[in-house]
Formats: structure tokens, sequence, C-alpha cells
DNA sequence: GTGAAAGCGCTAACAC
DNA sequence: GTGTTAGCGCTTTCAC
């Protein structure tokens, strides 16, 4: 390659990454030669040397959790764009594995890792652990306060915007199904619904049920909520809201005429559940350019900065199973976002 | 390192790698050194000088169609447990984008690569290219005649295992929802039903209504294919089957009553169906697991032994969706399995 | 069985 | 501007 060209290897190097200013002329020799030889700069070496391998580490609970993929692919084009690649880690929701997984990322020489925690308490030591070692960015759950940088929606906003949107359609009795865990999004989007439902119904902050965010549990829910008369389900995620509206709908309560169901997330279940449903969803392009932002950032400045937590506000997605009670239930093809809304 | 076992840094690299007999007191020694230092080899400068980055490219085309997350699931798991990583690369679903993740890759000296393409015939060229290079096997879908080792489903089993299942159980009059693209699913899945339908009725391999992989085509392809007076949808895959489940609902059809509907690959969301779907599940796990054993394979042996085609047989998974006419549609919670039938 | 030394392909000092 | 040279951290001949 150097011989072809004509010059040194150094100058070749320098031509392909533009490190130092070259002669024109011989730049033009140095590209035409990369050209005709085909030559592909080794990636290995080129990361022995610079102690940089453009490689991040994305580590994450379950790739199957239907809430992941599209951040999974929005994480992989935003680090793409910027030229670094992704080695995934699927921890299978066990924080065992999950702490063998980045210790193995850590020994490819991955430049920085974005996590996704599997548990809020169980996470935290082996995430503290990779944090002294590489720039880390927590995304979407956290793990403990103040840890790492994080990036996440505001699970806040998204429950204000559900008990807003129920209020403006006539409901007056809502009830909450939600999850029992410590993570984020069990914790903030249940005190969410406490601190706003009052506004609706003074009763309402009591009528709270917590479990998992499973499909089943959204389900047995249902029949415990049932006897207080709810006329809207507020629901901490999409799974419970779905499998809420599979024993809503065995039992013979008419959805949305009798109650409203909304959930949280925007899974693609979520459009295609019948009556659809009214979620709240998640900002993930922008979660996502946040992460690699944030990395970036990491990685080019000093590593010690000062912690950055985003919180991204989410939007939300009418659909059917919450139209007024006034109006019968919609085709369920028809969908209608917030902005339209306006 | 070398200093604190008081050897040389061959003795460590032959006592951590295991690659020739070393004396078992200085072995302990090494292995002390290494606990107590914390000391983990770069993988980056063994990478370099072994030539093997122990790093696998898996391509796909979308990470967000609902059918790879388990495999990449298990595929992430198959290859970790060999020691090896996965750099993950979601094209999109376009050619031009698969090329360059492909190359981009293959500079990042990826050991070898599994490639699910995006089409048969516009990633013909790219994939060739890398075969060229590495070692590469072909997952879930073909790309050509014998350009690569595969692994796939095998289709016709499947197809057959449908049609079977809804003669046994008093189907007479099926019709087919298929696509139209030249990809092994859409033209196996068609020919099977073609052949294998017949032994139904004489008509209805002419029953066929081709259009693509969506659920807004089996919402459509409904209103064409309810004239001839069905009384079994046949869909190429799940999403068709859930726009059919959709459509028929609307219209009022009784499903299973009137119609049986079954659909092909048992995505998540076929079990969430209401009536819950009867469908072909692909064998994911073992599809993953013959991928990774065909790579390790081609990484040990030669490079140029004969192309390898694998096909694995799928299991049939009865639902709802199919329940025999006599019997009222059962609990949708309730599921049979192909095994449980026997 | 163990050590010394030569590189893997590249980049970054350092001369010129 | 450009060439020369010394490594990045490891594995692997080759001597002993």
């Amino acid at each position: 390659m150097a011989r072809a060209s004509g010059c040194s290897v150094a100058t070749v190097s320098r031509v392909l990454a533009g490190t130092r200013p070259v002669g024109p002329e011989i730049a033009r020799r140095v590209r035409e030669a990369a050209e005709s030889l085909g030559y592909r700069p080794n990636q290995v070496a080129r990361a022995l040397r610079s102690r940089s391998t453009g490689t991040i580490g994305l580590v994450l609970p379950q790739i199957t959790n239907p809430f992941f993929p599209s951040l999974v692919r929005e994480v992989e084009h935003a680090l793409h764009a910027e030229g670094r690649a992704v080695l995934l880690a699927d921890c299978d929701d066990d924080p065992t594995i999950e702490a063998a997984r980045i210790t193995a990322l850590l020994d490819r020489q991955v430049d920085a890792l974005l996590v996704i925690p599997v548990d809020e308490r169980h996470s935290r030591a082996a995430v503290a652990a990779a944090v002294a070692q590489v720039p880390l960015v927590l995304l979407d759950r956290g793990c403990g306060p103040g840890i790492a940088d994080s990036v996440a929606t505001d699970n806040t906003v998204g429950m204000t915007l559900v008990l807003d949107h129920l209020a403006a359609t006539g409901r007056r009795r809502p009830c909450f199904i939600g999850a029992a865990g410590t993570d984020s999004a069990a914790v903030e989007r249940l005190a969410a619904y406490e601190a706003g439902a009052g506004a609706l119904d003074p009763e309402a902050p009591g009528r709270v049920e917590l479990g998992d965010f499973s499909l089943e549990w959204g389900r047995a829910a249902v029949d415990r909520i049932l006897p207080s008369r709810p006329d809207a389900v507020v629901c901490a995620n999409d799974l419970i809201a779905v499998g809420a509206l599979q024993r809503l709908r065995q039992l013979g309560v008419d959805v949305p005429g009798e109650i409203a169901v909304t959930g949280f997330d925007d899974i693609p279940m979520a459009d295609l559940a019948d009556p659809a449903l009214t979620t709240v969803r998640q900002p993930v392009r922008e979660l996502a350019a946040e992460a690699a932002h944030l990395l970036g950032h990491r990685l080019a400045e000093q590593k010690d900065g000062p912690r950055r937590s985003v919180r991204l506000a989410p939007e939300l997605v009418v659909r059917a199973s919450s139209a007024p009670r006034a109006a019968s239930a919609p085709d369920p093809g028809t969908t209608r976002t917030a902005e339209e809304d306006q």
C-alpha cells in the first residue's frame, strides 16, 4: 500500500485519517492506490494503537421484551451514524448474566457502555464497577441515585397526560393497575397517578392494585378492581393494559363504553389490540439520540464532568380504548395522536 | 504481570491460554498473580496477533420485525456460550444499508457473519462479496441458490402440518392469503399450500390471494377471499393472519365457528390475538444453535468444505382460531401444542 | 519446560 | 510536508 503510492506508511495513515495536512498531489495518489487495491484499514490494529475500538456495548435485560426492539434499532442507527459499532448483550433478565456480559464487553475494550439495567438494585454493583472503567450511560431505567449518566422518559409527564385526557373526556372514577417493583417506571408512574388522580375524584388515589408488568397480572387485576366500579383503568404499561382489555372483553364489559383503558410505552401490540389502546408513547428515537450524545460527550471531554440525568417528555397517543362514552367505539384502524388533538 | 509472577510474558500467555504444558508450581504462581492483580487479557491485542477477534457479525433486516427478537436472543446466547461476541447490524429493510453494514463489520475483522438477508435478490451481491472474505451463514431466509451455508425452517413441512390439522378438524374449503415476494418463505409456503390443499378440495389450490407479509394486506385480502365461502383461511404468516382476524371480527364472521384461521411463525402476538391464533412455530432455538454450529465448523475446518443447507422442521401450535366447529370457542387462555395432541 | 525476541497493522512521536 | 522509528499487548516461533 505504501509502496503502491510511492510514499511512506505514515503518509498513508495521515491521508486516510486526515490527522495532519498532506500535499494535494500525493494525497491524490494515495487515495487512488487505496481505491485500486481495495485497501481497507484494519480496525483492530488501529484500535490497539489508538486505544479506542469505536465499539459500544449495549446491555439490555431481554430483547424479547416488546419495548426494546425499537429502542435497540434507534440506538444502533444513532451509533452507526457516528461510525461506531454495537456489541449486543442480552441478559435474559438475570443480574448474574448481566454482570458477566458487562465483564465480557469490558474485556473486549468497548469504548463505552449503554446499559438498560435488569434491576434497580441488583444491577448496581456491576454497573458501578463498569463506570470506573469506561463512560457509561443508563438508558430507560435507573439504577440507584446518581451512579452514572442516564437518559429516560419522564414518567410523571406521561401519567399526567393520561389523567388530563381522561378528565377531558369525562371520566371521573379512575383506578390504577401498576407494578410493585422498585424500578423508576413502577415507582414514578404510581406516584404520578396518586398525585394526579385526586383531581378527578378524592377516592381515586386509593384505587390501586400492584403486581408486575405482565399480561397475566393485567388480567388478574381486573377482577380485583371491578368491584369499585371504575370508569377508567389506568395501567402502568401496555402489557398490563392488553391483559386488562382481554379480561374485560371476556367479562362482557364494554370498552370504552363502560370503562376506558390506557397503557404506557406504545409497544406495537397497543395499536393492534381491540379496541386499539390509548397509551403514552416513549420518545424512542430521541432517547437513543440523547444517549448517543451523552456517550460522545463523555468520550470527547474529560471523563470527570458532573453526572447528567436527562428526562424526555413522552407523547399521548389517543386510540379507541379511551373514546368518550357518548361516541360509539370508532373503527379500530383509526388512531389519533396527541398533536392531532391540538 | 510477568514481573509479579516472576517469570516471562511468554509463560504467562501459555498458562492463561493453555497452549503448551507449563510447570505446575509456576502455573499456580501465575494464576495467583492474575487473580490478585485483577488481570484481564486485552482481547484487541490478542485479536491482532492471532488474527481472530472472537466476534461474529449479525446482520438482520429490521429488529422491530416481531419474528426477529427471539431469534436474536437465541443467537446471542448460543454465540456467547462459545465465548464469542455479537456485533449487531440493523439494515432498516434496505439492501443499500445492508451492504454498508456488512462492509463495516468486515472492516472490524469479524470472524464470521450471520446474515438474515433483506431481499432474496438485492442482497445477493453484498452477501457473495462477504462470502469471499469470511465464513458466512444465511439464517432464516435464502439468498439465491447455494451461495453460502444456510439454516432455515422447512416451510413445506409447516404448511403440511397446517393442512393436515385443518383436514383432521373437518375443514373442507380452505383458501390461502400469501405474499407475492420471491423469498423462500413466500414461495415455499404458497407452493406447499397449492400442493397440499387439493387433498381437501380440488378447487382449493386456486383460492389464493397474494400481497405482502403485512397486517394491512391480511385485512384487505379477507374481502377478496370471502365471496368464495371458505371455511378456513390459511395465512402465510402471523401478521397476515392477525389482520385477517381483525377484519373478520369487524365483519361479524365467527372464528372459528364459521371460518378457521391459521398463521405461520408464532410471533408473540399470535397467542394474544382473539381468538388466539393457531400457527406454525419456527424452531428458533434450534435454528440459532445450528447456525452457531455451522459457523463453528467453518471456522475450525478448512474454509472450502461443501456448502451446507439445513432445514429444520417446525411445530404446529393449535389454538382457538382453528377449533373444530362442533365445540364452541374455548377459553382464549387455553392453548394446546402439537405434542399434546399426540 | 522456559525465556528472548519477532512481529500482527496501525498511529504518533520525532527528525528532516 | 514527509519519512523513520518505536511501540500498542499479545502469541508464537526459536533457542536453550
